[in-house]
DNA sequence: TGTACATCAGTGAACGCGCGTTCACTGATGTAC
DNA sequence: TGTACATCAGTGAACGCGCGTTCACTGATGTAC
């Protein structure tokens, strides 16, 4: 018996039954061994888990790749990767929410290589930033990556779960679009801006983020 | 012993230790009585979190109606708000987030009262942004309400789960003020384009919705 | 004032279920002589 | 070829824990006569 084949297996129950659907007991009978024959080979349910989400990171990451045309302009080329998180997800849904509800048990902690695939997601979003905000500091793009990130992320979990008064599935990608590219002409116009409208902004975001929460 | 005590026991103990530390003998012995006699004020567990759960929404509706002073431009009252939200799921975090863990049991539905408090929310968005586009459509704008909500709440959502890559807590104010009027910015260039603009915005936009997912 | 009875909030031991993990054991396979 | 022994993947019953919910019972309080 493989651990592959378990690997296999969990996914297949987490895709069909969610991260809590996946138990030890349905677990070894899909794969055909015993109970305990699990854990010869597995540590633990969580190690498993984790390599399903490393999994399915590493899917994602493919798929933005495939949906990243570097021949677009930076905004065209934003919202195709975020129509590209937010299809995989639907096709995908249970793996990927996965991904963001799993924690660990509170004494270990995620490995190196988990971390890592969480990075590389981000290089797809911080290419096209830089083209169009040519200007701005590293620290500032980072941010800013991580800010879009959130937001398109926040807009396809809501509409998802459909569990609270969220975007309409069939009008995801559609308000997708439209939040990325204003997103992006609100960016543009940041990046050259008359000087006073600049000092005027930078003050204003200072100012706020110094203030006591 | 009142329902009352109750659903301050239930609050108190969700603020301190999360939705799943929520169990029923901590709540009896919180509010002092059997297990048994939680039973006698409240159907079950359930009923319990969601009475919380409407506290914590009309609460959250009252910092932003605080937030919300109308003498300012759309977009400085955009990002108060978004602001304001982003304070308030700090400075209530596992309250707020069991607003959007908790998913009752698969029979029961979501009673009407918890279905209003979260609608009264979009009117703080809503109200705004007609301002900002006097000229978009209901449908437009509800969508684009719902789509700026989902965003911001998917920047606190991971700022403040700290668990994946995220916008770091301090920086968060800051990228929400920042998103929020770069979104404001391009919304509104979106509104007065030039006539061949518009045409191909819509074009694009009709395109992109009927696409099969 | 006293007695008998009804009511009902409150009790907590026990039920029942789910489920991750363990461990003494089995039996097939390989190795030594 | 045959015998004795070692190895080890694989087994599944059992452990252990957590926890929501129930229900037969208690005892204080109120009511009727």
């Amino acid at each position: 018996m493989q651990r592959v084949a378990l690997v296999d297996a969990a996914e297949r129950i987490i895709a069909a039954h969610g991260l809590q659907g996946l138990k030890a007991r349905d677990l070894a009978n899909a794969v055909g061994c015993s109970l305990g024959g699990v854990y010869n080979l597995v540590g633990d349910l969580d190690d498993l888990i984790l390599h399903v989400a490393s999994r399915t990171l590493r899917s994602l990451n493919q798929a933005l790749i495939a949906a990243d045309c570097s021949g677009l302009s930076p905004e065209a080329q934003l919202s195709a990767i975020a129509i590209a998180y937010c299809r995989f997800a639907r096709a995908n849904r249970l793996l990927w929410r996965a991904l963001f509800e799993h924690r660990m048990g509170a004494d270990k902690t995620l490995p190196d290589w988990a971390i890592n695939d969480q990075l590389e997601l981000f290089a797809h979003v911080a290419a096209p930033l830089r083209r169009l905000a040519p200007h701005a500091e590293a620290e500032s793009l980072t941010l800013m990556s991580r800010t879009l990130f959130s937001a398109v992320h926040g807009i396809v979990w809501i509409g998802l779960d459909e569990k609270l008064v969220a975007v309409p599935v069939d009008a995801l990608e559609g308000q997708i679009d439209r939040l990325v590219r204003a997103a992006c002409r609100g960016l543009a116009a940041e990046e050259v801006p008359n000087p006073q409208h600049a000092v005027c902004l930078a003050k204003g975001r200072r100012r706020r983020q110094s203030q006591p929460h």
